[in-house]
DNA sequence: TTGACATATCGACGTCTGTCGATATATTTA
DNA sequence: TAAATATATCGACAGACGTCGATATGTCAA
């Protein structure tokens, strides 16, 4: 059994990759952003309300301290993921229009195998 | 301008959260696994090739050392979204069946909102 | 203005993680 | 068998991250 398979070679040169180290950061960096069972949570959250959710909500949900749970918060907000909306003292966060389509943007993307 | 808006209250309850602790976990323990840049030009490396890749592709490709390769790719394999093949003295890499399925639904599940 | 409450920021701590050099394991070739 | 090459594992290190208590900031009510 020597012809059935061809010359193992290694190192094929293949098409160069589409993502340069800029666009992987990019990328890496918003699923880092959901990187964290607790920002999961929140995302989760917010996306099954159907609406925003006022900060106060996560704090007895998640166990967390407040200052923790505001840490996540930001974290998410910043990555552009979450949208905050001050009501009276309260603060509200709502999943931002296109950020999600930008997610599964780039989990599909990872689909184009198969 | 008072009666306009509905008295502001907060903490009202919400549907119970879908995502218990265990399965927030698994899913950010997902995310995790394509938190950081290198994992992601593999990712997209392999999906780009279309098919398997040998392991000493990336080596010259993301400019790291064999080990950090090596723990990258075991990295991305433990998670369930690598599939290693042997060939010869050389590790093939292709993506997993359904694992980019499981992927691209968990993102969308955030979509669920808007 | 003062007090009460919600949220954000700060500083610190322990843990996790990416990275590497050195080394071990595995596979092919001579 | 021994040598060569590809990959995995180990040990160590620096930096990032999640967490909290203390405190600051902001907002409303009295």
């Amino acid at each position: 059994m020597s012809a059935l398979v061809a010359p193992i070679v290694c190192c094929a040169p293949l098409a160069e990759p589409t993502l340069d180290e800029e666009q992987a950061e990019a990328t890496a960096e918003l699923f880092k952003a959901l990187a964290d069972p607790a920002r999961v949570r929140i995302v989760n959250t917010i996306a099954t309300a159907g609406g925003a959710v006022c900060a106060c909500e996560f704090e007895p949900a998640l166990g967390l301290s407040q200052p923790t749970v505001s840490h996540h918060l930001k974290k998410l907000t910043d990555v552009g993921l979450l949208e905050r909306e001050q009501r009276g003292k309260w603060a509200y966060f709502s999943l931002k229009r296109g950020a999600v389509e930008t997610l599964a943007a780039v989990a599909d993307l990872k689909g184009v195998c198969c």
